[in-house]
DNA sequence: ACTGTATTTCAACACTTGTTGATGTCAACA
DNA sequence: TGTTGACATCAACAAGTGTTGAAATACAGT
C-alpha cells in the first residue's frame, strides 16, 4: 500500500505541485509514529507515493526534512502566549483552554507529536523540546504570579498540561482520550489555576 | 571509547561472570538515551566492553534484550499498589510519595526511562507503557474513589504523577529537576489528593 | 522553436544494521 | 584425565540505511 507503481521519470503532465506538502505530511506521520531513527527516508517516500530522491531534492537530507517537520506555526505559540493577558483570576482556565485546544487540531497535533516523540527517542533533540516548553514563554510572565517560587509554579502548570496532552493524544489512555474536551477542561483548569496562583506546598482546605 | 581492544576469544581466566549484568546495564542506558531503533547491538556491546555476539548468546536477539531491559522488579509495582491501603484522606500523599520515590532510585529510573523512551519511539511498544500505567492497578482500587467518574479521577492522578516524573527525570526541566523531592511532594500531593477525592469539574473555592 | 529551470524517477554508492555459524578457551565433574 | 558445557570472540552474511549523480519529462519565457 502507498506504493509508487513505477511511473517513468520526469515531470508528470498536469502535476498539481503539491508533492512537497504530501512529503511533509507523511514525514510528520512517520516521525510521530516511529521516531527519528525508526522512520526511514524510504518509508516516508512510500507513504507519500514518491521516490526517495525527491525528499533529498526538497529538503536536502533527513535532518532537513525533520527540521521542516518541526516548524510550528507561530500562531500556535502566540495562542498560548496570549492566554496570559487578562485577569489573573481566570488565568488557569484561559491557559488550559489555549494549550489543550492546540492539540485538538489534527494538523498541529502531528507537528507536536513528532517533536515529542523524536525528542524522547534522540537525546540531542530533548533540548529542543525543553526550549519549546519553556522558552516559548518569556520571563515576563513570571511577574504575574505570586512571589513565592513562581518558577516552580509555571513549571508545574505547563508540565501538567503537557502531560495531559501526552496521555490524551500520544498514549491515548482511554480515560483521557475518550472524553470530550470540555469535560477535561473543567477537571484540569482548576488545578492549573491552583498551581499558578493558589497556595503552594500546603494541603488544600476540605471542600466537601 | 568503550571499545573491546580485541582480547582473543574464549572464556577468560577468572571471569567474574558478571558480563550479563554489564550488558543489561549498558542496554538500559542506550535504550533510554536513543530509543529502540537508535540503540544498536554494536553500540550496546561497545558500551558493555563485549562482543556483539555475546548479546545474542544471552538474550537471543534484540527484542529479547529489550524485553529483559524492561523487566521491573515486582517490588516496584507493589510499592505503588500498597499506597492504596490506608485512610483515603491521605491517599494522595501516600501515592505521590510512593510513585515519585520509585524514580529516585537510579537503577529503577533506568528501567523506567527505557520503557518510556522506547514506548514513544516505537508505536507498538506504547501498548506496554499503557499497560504499565494502568493495568498495574487492578480495578478494585476504583471502588475506593468517589462515585462520579472514578475512572477519570485515577487517570488524572496517575497521569499527573507520570508527567512530573517525565519532566524531572527525562526532560530534566530545571524547575523540576533541581528541586529536592520533599518540595515537589508538598506541591504535588495535594493535587493528586484533589483528583482522587476532591470535587471534580468545579473550580476550587478561593483559599487566599 | 529554443533555452533554461523545476520536477521526478532511476541506479548505484558506501556504510550500518541484526543475525548466524564456526572456533577458541576456561571451569567443573566423572 | 578426559569430557562436557558455559563463556566469549571472530568473520561473514543478507538486508536495509542515507546519500548522490545522472537522466527523463514538462513547463515558462523568449
Amino acid at each position: 500500500m502507498g506504493e509508487k507503481d513505477s511511473e517513468r521519470p520526469g515531470r508528470p503532465p498536469g502535476g498539481d505541485g503539491r508533492n512537497r506538502d504530501r512529503i511533509l505530511a507523511a514525514a510528520r506521520h512517520e516521525f510521530a509514529a516511529k521516531g527519528f531513527r525508526g522512520a526511514t527516508m524510504r518509508s516516508i517516500a512510500a507513504a507519500a507515493g514518491v521516490d526517495v530522491a525527491l525528499l533529498a531534492h526538497y529538503f536536502g537530507n533527513k535532518d532537513g526534512l525533520f527540521a521542516a517537520t518541526l516548524q510550528l506555526p507561530g500562531q500556535a505559540v502566540q495562542q498560548v502566549r496570549g492566554a496570559f493577558d487578562g485577569p489573573v483570576g481566570e488565568l488557569g482556565e484561559r491557559l488550559t483552554l489555549a494549550y489543550l485546544s492546540l492539540w485538538e487540531d489534527p494538523g498541529l497535533a502531528g507537528s507536536l507529536s513528532a517533536t515529542v516523540t523524536s525528542a524522547f527517542a534522540h537525546e540531542g533533540a530533548r533540548e529542543q523540546l525543553r526550549a519549546q516548553l519553556t522558552a516559548a514563554l518569556p520571563e515576563d510572565v513570571l511577574s504575574l504570579l505570586p512571589g513565592d517560587d513562581p518558577d516552580l509554579r509555571l513549571a508545574l502548570a505547563l508540565n501538567h498540561l503537557f502531560g495531559i496532552a501526552l496521555g490524551r493524544h500520544l498514549l491515548r489512555l482511554p480515560a483521557l482520550a475518550d472524553r470530550d474536551l470540555p469535560v477535561l477542561l473543567a477537571a484540569v483548569a482548576p488545578t492549573v489555576q491552583h498551581y499558578l496562583a493558589g497556595p503552594l506546598g500546603r494541603p488544600e482546605p476540605a471542600t466537601t
